[in-house]
RNA sequence: GCGCCCGUAGCUCAGCUGGAUAGAGUAACUGGCUUCGAACCAGUUGGUCGGGAGUUCGAAUCUCUCCGGGCGCGCCA
């Protein structure tokens, strides 16, 4: 309809250029609108806003030669020129009926899009360490990364999922320690405990696991226990894949999957990251100091050079990031999207820095990022701080138990990711208007319910019978639910090419809402069969938009509730 | 001190590739169930868009500066 729109305007111009009321050689942009409010017609372009200065003229004339120069066409019903020089475009009833149709035919791919056109993406996130169960702050970016791939699978992307394992630093070091530390009968207040050991509960659990000597089938490979407290070898092992289960199981209730795993010891096994080093060298951006070798990243944008190679021989976590990301240039991947929380923002620089110092043609803004902000977690009017599995953290366990699936994820994924987060549990469990979710998912319900109230009347609804109706649809609640369902295409649109899935919630709270507006105030299953057709078509193409928006969240479109 | 994020109605937040009178929910107040789902709807009240300056036909949106809050700033990951 825009372009349509844009190109009608385009033909004025060339006329009016033509007729010589317009000099050639401005630069012309056509920019249309949708309108807020509806006095303002449904499209609205500020053309001669933009065009007055360079031709000369008040944009209000300007305006009215544009007009005149209109060609005829049957989607736009009239004109108006408004404000200071906009021109609103009234569509026909016609045109803004179509969208009923095209919702219905289409079904569950209205709104879905080529613009991808099969390119490979691959989004990493979650990526925690196997060092505990998820925190909060992991279930947001689980649902936030989720909810990007889901939208880049709507819009003819090749989505990759990988999830990125640190599964060879300190940190995994220190977690065996602490199991080793509880087989032994070691409480974190006990002298002897490591002094970074992981205080959790949980510990306990891998410890008593280890030692019964449990057999853990994690996706690569199979680990048992070996009841024997001097073998850290064993110990981490185990531990690292009881707590890669964990977190498996974690997201697998969160609806979340991946499709590849990816291990950072993969890198050193594979010689990968000594390669890179080998490059970065080569390449003359390295220097030795303080029997260090560092990179110089300040020639990338950088504000301190970073050490590669510890005086203990040992990589910085940075070097296997850079491998890393090499990897999954080499892997094709024509975007990269890296869901992650914001304080780990300073790799952003770090990374990209290091892909340029490698000089294998990667761009200079590759990778995207998307960073999330802090989650805080309130109850009661209180912040819950403390779990009983974790010990120092709120887990996602935790709030999927009390909240559930549905709740968690979207509550999770309606926040612009820059901004901080503030999870209220008790609002997320009421099941009352204030809730958004319980709302747009009792928008579908209802609206499922037409259909069964329809065939226990046994009445015979199709499509095609709605289609010669759809004109008598003309009360202002239903042309609200018109336009906020031609809209839901640009809304996945901008959500993909943003990865910010937050717009999605934001549409759809509004469309329940003009839902129950429109169906409150107009019967749908009233006793004219030619209304009756039109408004259950209406009524049915509003759920599928709930079902196919809901789907791009991961929530679930109950029938009934 | 430096870098990133945030500051919009009492509260939770949209809007930010510059557009018309700044929106939604909630809270508060008023009204509506003989009804296909009242888990709903209609209405009222509520704003110096953190402050200031600049850019221009036009700024919540772009630039600069100041204030306030969060997160980072390691030869940890």
């Amino acid at each position: 309809m825009k372009e349509q729109l844009t190109r009608l305007i385009l033909q004025a111009l060339d006329a009016l250029v033509a007729q010589g009321q317009l000099p050639g050689d401005i630069p012309i942009q056509v920019q249309i609108d949708r309108t807020r409010d509806p006095a303002h017609g449904d499209l609205a372009s500020n053309v001669a806003l933009g065009l007055a200065r360079a031709a000369g003229q008040k944009p209000r004339d300007l305006a009215a030669q544009i007009c005149a120069a209109l060609p005829e066409a049957d989607f736009l019903a009239r004109t108006e020129i408004a404000g200071p020089g906009f021109i609103n475009f009234f569509l026909s009833g016609a045109s803004s009926q179509a969208v009923i149709q095209q919702v219905l035919e289409q079904a569950g791919t209205y709104g879905t899009s080529s613009t991808g056109a099969g390119r490979k993406v691959q989004v990493e996130f979650v990526s925690a360490n196997p060092t505990g169960p998820l925190h909060v702050g992991h279930g947001r970016g689980a649902a936030v990364g989720d909810c990007i791939c889901r939208l880049l699978v709507a819009t003819g992307w090749d989505v990759t999922r990988e999830f990125y394992y640190n599964d060879a630093g300190q940190q995994i070091s220190n977690l065996a320690l602490s199991v080793q530390a509880r087989c032994r009968g070691l409480g974190p207040e006990d002298p002897g405990w490591p002094a970074d050991g992981y205080r959790g509960d949980y510990i306990q659990d891998v410890a008593r696991a280890y030692l019964r000597g449990d057999r853990i089938d994690a996706t690569d490979r199979h680990v048992s226990g070996a009841a024997d407290p001097d073998k850290l070898e064993s110990i981490r092992d185990f531990a690292v894949a009881y707590l890669r289960r964990e977190q498996d199981l974690d997201l697998q209730a969160f609806a979340v999957y991946f499709d590849n795993y990816f291990l950072e010891s993969s890198l050193y096994e594979d010689g990968e990251v000594e390669a890179a080093v080998q490059r970065l060298v080569a390449c003359g951006h390295t220097f030795e100091q303080d029997g260090a070798l560092w990179l110089r990243t300040t020639r990338f944008g950088d504000d301190k050079d970073r050490v590669m190679r510890k005086s203990d021989g040992g990589y910085t976590y940075f070097v296997p990031d850079v491998a890393y990301h090499l990897n999954k240039w080499k892997r094709g991947f024509a975007r990269v999207v890296n869901e992650q929380g914001a304080d780990h923002h300073s790799t952003v620089t770090r990374v990209r820095a290091g892909l340029q110092a490698l000089e294998c043609g990667i761009p200079a803004g590759w990778p995207d990022y998307v960073l999330h902000q802090m989650v805080t977690v309130m109850r009661d009017g209180e912040e819950v701080k403390l779990s009983k599995r974790a010990g120092s953290y709120v887990t996602l366990r935790d709030l999927i138990d009390e909240v559930g699936r549905d709740a968690t994820r979207f509550f999770l994924a309606a926040r612009s990711a820059s901004s901080q987060l503030t999870f209220d549990i008790n609002l997320a469990l009421s099941q009352s208007n204030d809730n958004p979710v319980y709302y747009i998912q009792y928008a579908h319900a209802r609206a499922c319910s037409v259909m069964r109230k329809l065939s226990e009347q046994g009445w015979d609804w199709s499509l095609r019978a709605a289609l010669d109706h759809l004109g008598e649809l003309s009360q202002e609640h239903e042309k609200a639910l018109m336009r906020q369902l031609d809209r839901y295409p640009e809304i996945v649109a901008n959500a993909a090419a943003a990865s910010e899935p937050h717009g999605v919630a934001t549409y759809l709270r509004e469309l329940a809402g003009d839902f129950h507006t429109c169906y409150n105030a107009h019967k749908v299953l009233v006793d004219e069969p030619g209304l009756r057709h039109a408004r259950v078509a209406l009524c049915q193409a509003v759920r599928q938009v709930i079902a196919n928006g809901l789907g791009l969240l991961g929530v679930t479109a109950p029938e009934t509730m």
